[in-house]
DNA sequence: GAGATCACG
DNA sequence: ACGTACGTGATCTCT
């Protein structure tokens, strides 16, 4: 029989800074709970114990020789973050019926010690789980202990017996304690000799094992076999006796702690399940409940009740008469809740009836006759629709040729809105959040490859299908009030719904590829890898993995003997940055930065574009929606918004994206959009002023910081200038500005300072942001679009830092991406209106492209510079420049 | 799946 | 004293 007995606090310790913050939506931190839960799942499975409990401290520290100052040293290894979650890691054990020991005036330590031997004394053996060394003494034929330690999430353990015990220390277990009477440890508060180190003390303890024995044989002193002691360490040892025998009593682990422990009681029992599924959930451990297999509670939930999705009544509809009858009862809803299957090849629709009831009807091509005509009269203005991921549903309408009229709401969408940096939006993810419900997963049922084939039997998928979308009906019941709540909606409705058909248009048009150019780019980058390969096996003497970090690393550094300038978590940092700090010091290091180039240009794009060119030859990216925490698009499978331009070689690559013959490539980028807006936001005025004068805002700004006039801003004056501008977007710090413009950390302080003296409101915004967030828990942007900051309330500076510089940041890069989705929609309209063809066909952040016949371009460029300057009125003009050609790289200029 | 690297705004 | 710029996605290696 085997008992485990966890070192409750020491666990949760390690597991706390062992593991990254988490933190639940409403910024309760839960790192050090998951952690442990982690671990224990861990030992559980490897031990496989019959009986299983934890202890506690209940002793503060006892700080008789510390001042004050070294109280609160002390007291800041144990953070807020940290103390919140020690009731709530208790209250999960509970949950678990996992019995915990804690008792007034007795620490863990004496608790594990107290319950190893009552465990020994009924003849069970015992595990004693911990991440401190001082539990070693309590090793015996019996009683083992497991250390353990977590790094970077990976958590280790370490067996010691009495075996393992000896070989590593060269002596017994119990005189651990004596090791610590005379070396002490700091962490424990155990004084130890002065002048006694780990190392003396090692020696003596594994010649003499206990300080008994040792003083026995004062004042003869051997530190090993026939080798005495130095006077010194005598002298110190003599001295120190008093101290010594102090430390054995404050090192020594008490067993005879008064606990009602016998190991019958501790055997495993099942946990409480309703009590622990509620509790993960409010934690947000939605994979854990997983893993445990815990259910939701069975029945109607309590919570939120009359929004929550109850039971639905469903059917299959085969008859066309039923289904036109059915589309008319759709019509007189106030809206439905619609979703279809990727192929959509059968549609899902939700409604309510009358006394509330849910009702969902399931529309198959394979079975409904007249399916075409229904899906288009349900897709068509008459029927207002909600669903989930409307971008996605549009962008694949398209591609079969057909349209959507009346989408009026998107769980996706909004659920995003509300909490951008969740990730992902699924609507089993989202019945979880918001109802306490668990919903079958979309992938393992209606969207599992062979969800609907003949024998897979559908009926699954189908109950599945239909309780997603009623799901729809329900989420939007409580997503669109807090909408309204949080000033969101306008944002909601007026921006990103209407944004949906754009982007799903954009999509479907594609963007035009010259392939053949592509390839030949392709072969001449393959010659050039194969020579840059050639020389970097020469030069290293030996033939390697480039692309292995690793192995690079060890050819520069260790065979080689390159100095190496940055180390990172696995190793040596071979990054461009560091290559180019070793420039000149060998001539491998060239080859290497050229070889990076070239193979990244291939991989990354010429191969990787290739392979995602459509039949029609173009590339049709997908724009994600729900992605950034700052409102921004992103652009995936493949990314196009990413397309070298900064080096010559690379944007070559630009001219590969062309136009059609007889068409021509229109792009429109904004002129420094986040400066503008920063100049706005913070109602600087001066930096108002530059940009209504017309000059360049970086030459305006040198000339103000380094006190020139306009004409006598040297190159090098705007370049640091520039560096400026962009690092107060982001929240820059002096040492990353010395780095980046390659001044010393006081020249780069002195910059930052005269700046923010020239631009004193951008000073007051700085601060009056970060202040403002950590009150309201939040920043925004001009249109009302938020991100959430539990950063701020961290008392980890790093964590702390990064929720400042998010503060700042957020509202200037969010409030271009809302200016850049409104101009867009606004640029689809006119083209819409005006008759004519062009259409958009990417966006890139602060640029747009569209793809017109020539005749169209003087218009086309008219349009893009007025409905991208005019989105919104501001104190300060928004600047767009257009320009024309046949390829991305000419209508860039 | 995570980490390192590098492409973009 | 800390540790060092915001936001993305793709590719490759290695565990």
């Amino acid at each position: 029989m085997k008992l485990m007995v966890i070192d409750g606090n020491s666990i949760i310790n390690r597991a706390f800074y062992g593991v990254r913050m988490l933190t639940t939506r409403d910024g309760t931190p839960t790192n050090a709970v998951y952690g442990f839960l982690t671990i224990l799942q861990k030992l559980l499975e490897e031990e496989k114990p019959e009986a299983l409990c934890v202890c506690f401290d209940r002793k503060a520290p006892t700080f008789r020789h510390l001042t004050y100052e070294g109280y609160k040293a002390q007291r800041k290894g144990m953070p807020d973050e940290l103390a919140v979650q020690m009731p709530i890691l208790k209250d999960v054990l509970d949950a678990m019926n996992i019995p915990r020991f804690e008792l007034d005036g007795w620490e863990a330590d004496d608790l594990l010690g107290t319950i190893s031997v009552r465990d020994t004394a009924a003849g069970w053996e015992t595990v004693i789980v911990t991440g401190d060394r001082d539990a070693l003494q309590l090793i015996t034929d019996t009683v083992r202990v497991k250390l353990v330690s977590t790094r970077m999430g990976q958590t280790t353990e370490k067996d010691m017996t009495p075996e393992t015990f000896r070989e590593q220390y060269g002596f017994e277990p119990i005189h651990i304690i004596d090791l610590k009477a005379l070396m002490g440890d700091a962490s424990d508060n155990i004084p130890g000799i002065k002048g006694i180190g780990e190392k003396t003390a090692m020696a003596l303890v594994q010649l003499y094992g206990s300080i008994d024995h040792l003083y026995d044989h004062m004042p003869d002193i051997c530190i090993a076999p026939s080798t005495p002691a130095k006077p010194g360490v005598v002298k110190k040892l003599a001295e120190g006796e008093e101290t010594a025998r102090l430390s054995y009593g404050l090192a020594t682990i008490r067993t005879d702690a008064p606990v009602a422990f016998s190991p019958e009681d501790a055997r495993q029992r099942e946990p409480d399940g309703p009590a622990l599924y509620q509790l993960l959930l409010k934690l947000e451990f939605a994979k854990l409940i997983d893993k445990l297999g815990l259910k939701a509670p069975q029945g109607e939930v309590p919570a939120e009740a009359g929004t929550a999705p109850g039971a639905v009544s469903g059917e299959v509809v085969e008859d066309p008469a039923r289904a036109g009858a059915l589309l008319d009862l759709w019509r007189s809803q106030e809206s439905v809740d619609l979703l279809a299957l990727p192929g959509l090849d059968a549609v899902c629709v939700s409604w309510r009836e009358e006394g509330a009831l849910g009702r969902a009807a399931v529309l198959r091509a394979d079975t409904l006759a007249n399916y075409s005509q229904v899906l288009e009269e349900l897709l068509g203005a008459g029927i207002r629709k909600n669903t989930h991921d409307l971008k996605t549903l549009l962008s694949r309408l398209l591609r079969a040729g057909l349209r959507g009229e009346a989408f009026v709401f998107d769980t996706a969408v909004a659920a995003y809105l509300l909490a951008p940096t969740d990730g992902s939006y699924d609507l089993e993810k989202l019945g979880l959040t918001y109802f306490n419900r668990e919903f079958p997963k979309a992938k393992d049922t209606y969207l599992a490859p062979d969800a609907f084939a003949p024998l897979a039997g559908g009926e699954g998928s189908l109950e599945a299908l239909m309780s997603h979308t009623a799901l729809i009906g329900a989420l939007k019941g409580v997503l669109a009030p807090r909408l309204v709540e949080l000033g969101m909606h306008k944002l909601c409705y007026e921006v990103e719904l209407p944004l949906c058909p754009v982007l799903a248009e954009m999509e479907q048009e594609g963007f035009l590829v010259d392939r053949k150019a592509l390839s030949a780019f392709g072969e001449m980058l393959t010659q050039g890898i194969a020579g840059d390969q050639a020389r970097i096996y020469e030069l290293a003497g030996e033939a390697f993995n480039i692309n292995s970090t690793q192995q690079l690393g060890r050819i520069l550094f260790d065979k080689l003997g390159l100095p190496p300038v940055k180390k990172t978590k696995t190793g040596y940092s071979t990054s461009a940055e560091v290559l180019e700090k070793l420039r000149g010091r060998h001539p491998i290091i060239e080859a290497i930065l050229d070889y990076r180039q070239l193979s990244k240009l291939q991989s990354t794009y010429v191969e990787g574009l290739t392979k995602v060119i459509a039949p029609d030859g173009r590339i049709h990216t997908s724009f994600q929606n729900t992605v950034t925490a700052t409102g921004r698009l992103s652009s995936a499978e493949p990314n196009l918004q990413n397309i070298p331009v900064r080096t010559a070689l690379g944007a070559e690559l630009r001219k590969m994206f062309v136009a059609p013959p007889g068409c021509k490539l229109v792009d429109a980028d904004y002129s420094q959009i986040e400066l503008r807006l920063l100049s706005c936001i913070s109602g600087d005025e001066a930096m108002q002023a530059a940009f209504r004068s017309g000059e360049d805002i970086h030459t305006v700004t040198a000339s103000q910081v380094f006190g020139v006039p306009l004409e006598a801003v040297t190159h090098e004056m705007r370049r640091r200038a520039k560096a400026v501008n962009f690092g107060i977007v982001y929240g820059i710090s002096d040492f990353s500005l010395a780095q980046d413009i390659g001044v010393t950390r006081a020249e780069a302080r002195a910059y930052m300072d005269k700046y923010l003296e020239t631009y004193h409101g951008v000073r007051d915004y700085m601060k009056a942001v970060v202040e403002k967030a950590r009150e309201d828990g939040y920043v925004s942007t001009l249109l009302g679009r938020r991100r959430w900051l539990p950063e701020l309330k961290s008392s980890n500076f790093n964590t702390r830092s990064f929720g400042e510089r998010v503060a700042l940041n957020m509202p200037i890069q969010g409030t271009a991406a809302d200016l850049i989705k409104l101009a867009m929609i606004h640029v689809r309209d006119r083209l819409a209106r005006e008759g004519l063809e062009a259409r958009l066909v990417l966006q890139v952040h602060d640029e747009l492209i569209v793809e017109c016949p020539d005749a169209e371009v003087e218009q086309v460029k008219a349009l893009l510079t007025q409905e991208m300057e005019g989105v919104l009125d501001l104190p300060v003009p928004m600047r767009a420049d257009s320009a024309a050609g046949q390829s991305w790289a000419e209508a860039k200029e």
